[in-house]
DNA sequence: GTCTATACGAAGATAGAC
DNA sequence: GTCTATCTTCGTATAGAC
């Protein structure tokens, strides 16, 4: 099980109130979106000292932004660490399981910062970053299935479609305040995977 | 055929560049999101004069959004009209040309207007138009499924996947600024569907 | 590491003339 | 229907003290 937390940039101390940033961040990310996200939401949220933001961030918002989609990121990946040699199916439920819970805790009103930031992103560097945890969730997704039996091209296929359905799936049941969407298509979803 | 037109408010004849700016609007949602899309921008965008914004929106930027957001729903749902009583098949494929369109002649910068509008709405009324379009969406599906010869419950199911997997997979592809994840959702939502 | 104060710019909205 | 001017709010970022 791999630990989850925040890869400290070389030469800065992670301190907690830097931690804390960080976390809340994604959670207001994945809320409220980019630009509904401000430092000031992030300190408010947090309780982080008002005067130590660009201590901390020295490249301003961004840099925060980066660290809060690297966090998310490293959630969903992590949580997969269990299921590793299981069966296909298994995967899968893990993979939705974490989103559901996101959708269930917040009561249908976060959803996934990654997304979030990818529709609003006005810089190259942002998108960037958010491509790779996409991708590193497809990929990682797909090596699973891999190992649980499947041939390669068919693996790839439903690592793409899993992450891109619980994707859509999450904006359309926070937009319908409703986990109605989520579950069809996690039903489809799981029928989708093989079972051994 | 549906003709794909602004549904006008009462009172108000809807002039020319009424019309460009909530045009501009969509394009622009799309592209760069809710809070990325200024009214100036959208006036540059669309050409229209600069004092007849709230002439045309007295509700202001949430007037204009909502209509945006009408359109690209109903561009959307128009586009099917050309596929009534087709198998399934076609149903599906006539959807992901829509979205494949929007990423190719954007260039991989444009992804869905009522996405963005969701992931960054503050206000409840915002949330539900853009509920309102996604549920449209899924029920029409699901319609043109069941008179393609689905039961009522697949076709359901598929109607969901569908929709979210589309949506997920314009992000994941604008992101990654690559065809590629659309195209291997695409594939596998195709292998889904009934071909009659 | 943390503080206050402030500069700077952007955006939504309103008022009133033409 | 369209114009300009302005008010107000807010958010990022910087400077410099403690």
């Amino acid at each position: 099980m791999t630990l989850v937390i925040v890869k400290p940039r070389k030469g800065i101390v992670p301190t907690e109130s830097r931690r804390r940033m960080v976390e809340s961040a994604a959670i207001l990310l994945a809320t409220r979106g980019l630009d509904g996200t401000a430092f000031s939401d992030v300190l408010e949220h947090s309780g982080a000292p008002r005067g130590s933001i660009y201590h901390h961030f020295p490249g301003g918002k961004d840099d925060l932004v980066e660290e809060a989609m690297a966090l998310a990121g490293e959630r969903a990946l992590g949580v997969l660490d269990a299921v590793v040699g299981q069966p296909p199916i298994d995967i899968t439920q893990r993979f939705l399981d974490v989103w559901r819970q996101v959708l269930i805790r917040s009561e249908l009103r976060a959803g996934c910062a990654v997304l979030a930031v990818t529709v609003a992103a006005d810089s190259t560097d942002l998108l960037d970053r958010a491509a790779a945890i996409f991708r590193a969730w497809r990929v990682r997704l797909a090596d699973l299935y891999i190992q649980g039996g499947m041939a390669a091209d068919p693996a790839r296929r439903l690592a793409a479609i899993v992450v891109s359905a619980t994707e859509g799936a999450v904006v359309i049941s926070r937009a319908e305040r409703s986990l109605e969407p989520f579950a069809l298509v996690a039903e489809e979803l799981l029928a989708l995977t093989p079972t051994a």
